[in-house]
DNA sequence: CACCTGACCGTGT
DNA sequence: TACACGGCCAGGT
């Protein structure tokens, strides 16, 4: 596996419970700005490892784009909501109260 | 081997 | 404000 992939899980496993982040914020806290669709694949690749909660990680709008990738249609849903988030329309209401920055929250990766 | 697709995002018009 | 588009890159057809 890539070393990108690892390091992907490596920060998704990092998100507390009950906050979520997106693939994107990811991408840059990596150094990859522009490789957010590089961390979905990831993300889609992580089925074999029940250790990474991919459900904390949405789009930059707080849709759950990756729903669709859970067993069951409402599994990721009822997920985040088990944390105590709030979803409509497949998207989360007051994403900012929840978001959770890896480029704020973590210390920059080093050299 | 070439082409297509996808759990995305930032920028330009 | 809204839409289109390029960049990223692994895997399937």
């Amino acid at each position: 596996m890539s070393l990108f992939f690892d390091q992907v899980y490596a920060v998704v496993q990092m998100i507390p419970p009950g906050r979520v982040t997106s693939y994107g914020a990811i991408a840059r806290y990596l150094g990859h700005p522009k490789s957010a669709r590089m961390v979905g694949y990831a993300m889609n690749a992580s089925h074999n490892r029940p250790e990474i909660p991919a459900h904390r990680v949405v789009n930059r709008n707080g849709l759950l784009t990756g729903k669709h990738h859970f067993p069951g249609s409402k599994l990721m849903q009822q997920l985040l909501e088990s944390e105590g988030l709030s979803i409509k329309n497949d998207q989360i209401i007051d994403l900012n109260n929840f978001f959770w920055d890896p480029n704020t929250a973590l210390p920059p990766i080093e050299i």
